[in-house]
DNA sequence: GCCAACGTTGGC
DNA sequence: GCCAACGTTGGC
């Protein structure tokens, strides 16, 4: 899941604990939420000036309607709770890189904000977090 | 600041 | 239903 650090940073749900996933505004994402399942493992990526995968998230509640008055379309949201904070955050350039996530859709699909992943993608994230660049 | 990729809107 | 124009996202 992307996130502009700008408005709602890793930081940000550290101290919260846990938020509200909402604001998705394009049906390929509001899909990809409704296929969440509770206690999945989200990455949390922080698109902007330094885009990178800084963390981990765990969904805590599946999807439910977004109250958003001004959409009456159904819009949805979870909820995600913090799971932990990198110490080694990959940067997008370090996944561009890496030949085994060549497929991610991240890279694919630069726009989306919400994505599913494959498991041994998801372990090559998790190999790449442990290591010093 | 620029551009690519993608989404949305509106005229026809 | 097509397409041009425009808006937004996000990387660089």
């Amino acid at each position: 899941m992307k996130t502009e650090p700008e408005t709602y940073s890793i930081d940000d749900l550290e101290q919260e604990g846990e938020t509200n996933w909402n604001g998705v505004r394009n049906f390929q994402a509001r899909n990809f939420l409704k296929q969440c399942k509770l206690k999945d493992l989200v990455f949390i990526y922080h698109s902007g000036k330094n885009p990178q995968i800084v963390g981990l998230g765990e969904i805590s509640k599946e999807f439910f309607l977004d109250p958003d008055p001004k959409k009456n379309g159904d819009w949805v949201q979870v909820k995600v709770k913090f799971k932990e904070k990198f110490l080694n955050p990959v940067p997008l350039k370090v996944l561009k890189q890496e030949n085994r996530l060549k497929n991610l859709l991240l890279l694919k699909q630069s726009r989306l904000s919400v994505m599913p992943i494959k498991e041994n993608e998801a372990e090559v994230i998790f190999e790449l977090a442990k290591i010093k660049n």
